[in-house]
DNA sequence: CCAATGTCAGCATAACTGACATCA
DNA sequence: CTGATGTCAGTTGTGCTGACATTG
């Protein structure tokens, strides 16, 4: 099972990465066009981004970086705590991502012509429930609601 | 999706390393797991399980070399053609494997424990129809049936 | 002092591509 | 010569942990 869940989710990472670059976007890759769809139009910062999607600061952090460097994004000090930077859109990575998010929608809409709609549904739905803690995991889980 | 399907890659990877770390096999991971379940009794050339499993030539060498570094797998020279080489198991391999296999299925009962038996069933099957090559692809690919 | 946040550095895992030697 | 196979080297992509500074 998990090398099926392993391969369905390159079966996206490849067609992304095609259609990005056939639409004249080669740069953005999963990790950054998933960071968009929990971005606040207000801002956001990166550590609620974290708790969001489900993965370490760290890592949040490594991929806003990345998004910077690209001009998508900006970082802004957050005017309520001076410690803290809101991740802001860019006008240019607001084209961008509706690209991007729209090609996740397309590609999803085509594995759904394939094997069925109502199948692509399921699976969605079942992927989205919370599966709880991997077995054996105590605190501090990417699968954690509240950490 | 795709992301979804990466966190739930991830709920097996840390239960799994949990599970077999209580039971004093520490060593192996998913990828190495993974390959036992397509090996044959008599032996099976590295393409060809790469074949089966849907990955590269070279992604299997690197698995293999690590296998046969924890002595889980032997490598013959087939004696049907000399420049191809056979993975076989060793007995030590048979018991770990046994171990891993084990703990796959103990996960997944877990889990349709969690999520219900039938939405378990149904995510596994949606997983394993052919959902043709990734948008864009056209050759050699690792959902590719016929090379 | 404590907690949240961001940052820096390093590592792990699972794949990939390219290049090349061997042999039927 | 060609094609299949194995091998070596390098890279990519997504995540992780540990350690530390800043701020409230």
């Amino acid at each position: 099972m998990a090398r099926l869940l392993l391969r369905s989710f390159r079966w996206f990472e490849d067609g992304l990465l095609y259609r990005l670059d056939e639409a004249g976007w080669p740069a953005i890759r999963i990790s950054h066009s998933s960071l968009f769809g929990h971005l606040d139009k207000e801002g956001t910062r990166e550590s609620e981004l974290a708790r969001r999607i489900g993965v370490t600061r760290q890592s949040v952090h490594q991929t806003v970086l990345e998004l910077k460097d690209m001009g998508l994004v900006e970082l802004a000090t957050d005017p309520s705590n001076r410690s803290a930077k809101l991740v802001v859109v860019t006008p240019l990575g607001r084209r961008q991502s509706r690209v991007a998010l729209k090609t996740f929608a397309d590609l999803e809409s085509e594995l759904a012509r394939r094997m069925g709609k109502a199948r692509i549904r399921e699976l969605r739905r079942i992927l989205e429930l919370d599966w709880g803690l991997p077995v054996g995991k105590r605190t501090t889980s990417a699968h954690l609601k509240r950490p």
